[in-house]
DNA sequence: TTGACATAGTGTAGAAATGACACTAACTTA
DNA sequence: TAAGTTAGTGTCATTTCTACACTATGTCAA
């Protein structure tokens, strides 16, 4: 043992966002071979005196001006065939962001674009797979945590948060129901304000306590 | 990015087993500086040309003979002063094996030993956070899938399974509604056989379906 | 042989959580 | 002021969870 092969290092992170109801991840372009012109995860090498997580934030920064974002670690991927060039290994994580972060996204000239998850183009490397995972991990973490909080802006509607639950999850829930688990949360509270949209009732708005929490629940 | 710069790489394997009660893992001694004589995981470096998952089976199976476990990716470790030679970043997995696996191992000569968890010594790296990782990880795994089965032997009690959730989940059950959950399970059936043991009534066996697999319940 | 001891094995009833279900409230616009 | 649209609310049946105590079957020793 003891330091004999030496190994790239990445890091990669997929970052969730909803738009129109769509649950989508941010994309990189890139530029270089291998795999120019195709798309991948924002992230990149890992310096030697740099930790984990502290790299996926600052890379995530650094490619997509995206900071103090929910961040969590997810697997680590390391086939030896992954990357054409080198054994890499690739400590990915995902994140969660509030629609509206980089909505100049999707300008035609940008490198960066959200595509939704179910419509994703061959990606570089095994980004596809990691997305897959990550995928699969924020559903089932719906369930027991508060991690769809992490997708709500500021403040928020009661449907406005069930519809982020519908689309992650791909059914549709009962408002009662929803509503009747949620607001027994000590983690959301009332604001006291009024949403006004379109030519029915207004909603009320709540937020969260401390945001950059997620909890376990149950 | 693009291989810039290149890391020492590990795997390194928490090995849980059940022994007189207690939930135990296996450490083994080093001999060689940094932290010669303490306790460590098995583990070690992983070549170029070998996968994650197959290395830290592979450096498991050289350091102590086990093989064909359940083995599971718990977390990447890397921190830049975790080693204090250079940045090594280690690839963590956790297993579960029956308790009689490497009986052997507590002979005086050996370097290896099982250790109970609640009675670990000062270990080599952070091999203590990822041990504390891996329990947390093994606790909550027990309430949602079927990962305490990794525990048993070929045939097996009801009454020794109840133990050994009491075991890890370090608290008593209710012998009436632990048998009524464990009984729906597709992957237990009853063998026909009987376990005499002590002065009392003999216990049914059972046995696990498909050994290996580990399901996720509910 | 029989009584003491030890663990195996079993059912029920009350409480809590879950899931299904439909109407009224409040606002806008034509 | 009527039509359209989303917000907001409660109940009942079902299922799941929890607490709880006794009988069964073996061994061993007197």
């Amino acid at each position: 043992m003891d330091n004999g092969a030496l190994t790239g290092l990445a890091t990669d992170v997929v970052v969730f966002t909803i738009r129109a109801q769509r649950l989508c991840v941010l994309l990189v372009r890139r530029t270089r071979e291998p795999f120019a012109e195709h798309w991948a995860l924002p992230g990149g090498t890992v310096p030697a005196d740099e930790g984990l997580d502290a790299c996926a934030r600052r890379l995530l920064r650094e490619k997509t001006g995206l900071h103090g974002v929910y961040l969590e670690q997810l697997y680590s991927f390391g086939s030896p065939g992954r990357d054409p060039r080198a054994r890499v290994v690739s400590v990915s994580y995902f994140a969660v962001v509030p629609p509206g972060c980089l909505l100049s996204v999707t300008d035609h000239s940008s490198r960066l674009a959200w595509t939704a998850v179910d419509a994703l183009p061959v990606m570089a490397f095994d980004h596809g797979e990691i997305v897959s995972m990550a995928h699969r991990r924020l559903a089932s973490k719906l369930e027991y945590s508060t991690i769809a909080l992490q997708f709500m802006g500021e403040r928020f509607t009661l449907s406005e948060l069930q519809s982020v639950y519908e689309t992650i999850l791909g059914e549709q829930l009962d408002k009662r129901n929803f509503r009747k688990r949620v607001r027994n949360l000590p983690c959301l509270e009332e604001t006291g304000e009024w949403f006004r949209a379109g030519n029915h009732r207004p909603a009320r708005l709540f937020r969260v306590t401390r945001p950059s929490r997620v909890d376990i629940i149950k």
